[in-house]
RNA sequence: GGGGACGUAGUUCAGUUGGUUAGAACGCUGCCCUGUCACGGCAGAGGCCGCGGGUUCGAGUCCCGUCGUCCCCGCCA
């Protein structure tokens, strides 16, 4: 097919936007052809653009030559539609179109481009292609009505939190990508310097130790959207590199930053379309939410758990094969009461294999619990139901250590076993019942991490947020005598089981900073070698700072709905960290490398 | 690093106990059609059953390995 020239053609108006209103005026459409319908004399194409689509119709009585190259066209030719926009009669309306209500009577026509027949359908009705086409062709998948929007609220959501921010009075400052390896805990992404052979830069995990220096510069309130490096395994929402709202301020306390981030999510929860969160937000200490949801990132759209040791009479929980040295846990499985004993069986099997034991038995019906345990220990039932606040129609799962099993200090692990008996009863069946709906914004603050966690492996303490993170000054004296009882100023935010963001009030004195990283086993002379800038910039009048840092693409995945980080990041990778479109990474010349200083280690197969 | 699922036409999938020529829908190609809107009708093309090996008279189907994608554990403040 001959294609014509853009020449001097201008575009009146998107694909999307054309109402009754419109009905009469000479417009220019430009767009993809989206899908075609040939009644011979008479033919309908659907235009599609950002915008949305618009009917064309072509008609041979009105004009013969303009219809006979309309026929020609197919897929994703992009052309340029010259037309009226006419009002269509009634029994014509799509209601399911915007546009639906006009169509465009097309009295010229130019084909700008034709286009390979695509490996799938460019829409969001069609099943959708495996998600390893998706990413080889992902300019095509990106052209999807979905993808569109969902890249379209990406960028509306940041131009709020610019917006947001400027109006809460932080400045957005750019921080280098090209750094050095940086004291989180993730491996480093590195760059090899090709001036300074044998050394490297590595790509930042977070601007950490910047946001902070910033602060020591006077900048008092800082923000940034910007791009994070880990190099470390993928999930459904992790990605090797991401996008953070990082945020950090000068003399704030905890509830500073509360304040300023709830405002910001509610803002965010607001662009989106829905109904905004309940505020403030709920804490909770790092204790209570092991404790009651057995995990750090509770979904509060699920009960929480309540410890029923004491429901039971000494000796019961012996006939029962739960150890009474460890938390007996009940929760309630909402309006899942109806489960067969199969399924029932399968949460028992979920906890056996996490190493705990589950009994899923009790069960309320409309004269009150039912269920073997109800009948041989009705008190201890009662207590329990009244404990879980189950209601008629509920299954209630009881969840401890088996007996015998060994007692340790500070350990949760009943607790978290319960808890991922919890989460998975509540995905798998209550879920079919609406619990967890995703228009139900439910966010809290878990605050008071310990400072510390054990590194079995290294036997020594690790820093379980980082080593710049503030320990309770009232903690101060245990930071040696009893390092797993220090708490720390740390808090993260999540939302609906998804940890959204953490972050800290800092260390601002050099002596407490120099404790901290002696108390991590690091000598002076390490700590100098490491963080010798940071420590000398901290001896010239730091202030108080603290801050935050927000996973955006988590945030942008829930508020489009979606259950993958890949659907919000336009260009994102695989599994295995590879970019399925362009290839990446891939091998480099000989050349390349000399001129880097850099020879490759045969690699041995095996 | 470990566990699991999947891999058959361009796409989404089916494929019986291992047995003749591997099917369907959508898409694609050609023809027909003046009110469709996931248009419709008729005809047609299209397959390295991911790859390699093995078992077998015979493998899409069974076994081993390998590659790829996805999910989970570890890991990731």
């Amino acid at each position: 097919m001959t294609l014509d020239f853009v020449g001097n053609l201008r575009r009146t108006h998107d694909c999307g936007e054309l109402r009754k209103q419109n009905a009469g005026q000479s417009v220019l459409l430009m767009g993809w052809l989206d899908r075609s319908r040939d009644h011979g004399s008479l033919i309908f194409l659907e235009l599609r653009d950002r915008g949305g689509l618009t009917q064309v119709v072509f008609n041979r009585d009105r004009n013969a030559a303009v219809h006979a190259r309309a026929a020609e066209l197919s897929r994703e030719f992009v052309v340029a539609v010259r037309g009226t926009v006419l009002e269509r009669t009634p029994e014509n309306v799509n209601p399911k179109l915007p546009t639906g209500e006009i169509e465009v009577a097309a009295e010229e026509l130019f084909v700008l481009n034709d286009a390979k027949t695509p490996p799938f359908t460019i829409d969001d009705e069609t099943a959708l292609t495996a998600e390893e086409t998706r990413l080889r062709f992902r300019y095509l998948d990106l052209r999807r009505p979905r993808m569109q929007r969902n890249i379209a609220l990406r960028h509306k959501l940041a131009l709020a939190v610019r917006q947001y921010m400027n109006a809460q009075g932080f400045y957005e400052i750019e921080t280098p990508f090209m750094t050095r390896s940086t004291p989180e805990g993730a491996r480093d992404y590195l760059v090899p310097s090709r001036v300074n052979q044998g050394s490297f830069y590595a790509l930042p995990q977070s601007p950490q130790i910047f946001k902070q220096i910033l602060m020591i510069s006077g900048f008092d309130k800082y923000f940034q959207i910007v791009r994070c490096f880990r190099d470390e395994d993928f999930r459904a929402d992790r990605q090797a590199e991401f996008t953070q709202i990082d945020v950090e301020m000068s003399f704030p306390q905890r509830e500073t930053i509360y304040g300023v981030m709830e405002g910001l999510v509610t803002k965010l929860v607001h662009e989106a379309g829905y109904a905004e969160p309940h505020r403030p937000f709920p804490h909770f200490s790092y204790d209570d939410v092991m404790r009651r949801y057995g995990i750090d990132k509770p979904d509060l759209r699920l009960p929480a758990m309540a410890t029923v040791n004491d429901c039971f009479a000494a000796g019961d929980l012996d006939k029962l094969k739960f150890s009474a040295e460890h938390a007996l846990l009940a929760f309630r499985v909402p309006k899942c009461g109806d489960l067969s004993r199969k399924e029932r069986e399968e949460l028992q099997a979920f906890a056996t294999e996490r190493n705990a034991r589950a009994l899923v038995d009790i069960r309320i019906g409309a004269e009150g619990p039912e269920g073997s345990l109800a009948k041989s220990y009705p008190d201890a039932v009662k207590n329990i139901v009244e404990a879980t606040g189950a209601e008629s129609g509920d299954l209630i799962a009881l969840c401890g250590a088996p007996a015998g099993a060994a007692v340790k200090r500070h350990d949760y692990s009943t607790h978290v076993a319960a808890g991922a008996v919890r989460l998975h009863a509540g995905q798998k069946y209550s879920a079919k019942h609406g619990l967890l709906n995703p228009e139900d914004f439910r966010f809290l603050w878990v605050t008071d991490f310990p400072m510390y966690e054990w590194n079995e492996e290294e036997k020594r303490w690790d820093a379980m947020h980082h080593p710049f993170t503030s320990p309770h000054e009232q903690d101060m004296d245990k930071l040696e005598s009893d390092p797993g009882a220090v708490r720390a100023l740390a808090y993260d935010m999540v939302l609906n089981g998804t940890e959204l963001g953490s972050g800290s009030i800092r260390i601002h004195r050099q002596d407490v900073q120099a404790r901290i990283f002696r108390s991590l086993g690091m000598t002076d002379e390490e700590a100098r070698q490491r963080f010798g800038f940071f420590l000398d910039a901290l001896q010239y009048g730091t202030p108080p700072h603290g801050g935050i840092a927000l996973g955006f693409d988590r945030i942008v995945m829930l508020l489009a709905q979606e259950t993958s980080l890949r659907d919000v990041i336009p260009f994102p990778k695989t599994a295995r960290a590879v970019d399925l479109m362009t290839d990446a990474p891939t091998p480099v010349s000989e050349t390349q490398l000399r001129d880097l200083g850099i020879g490759l280690r045969k690699t041995e197969k095996k």
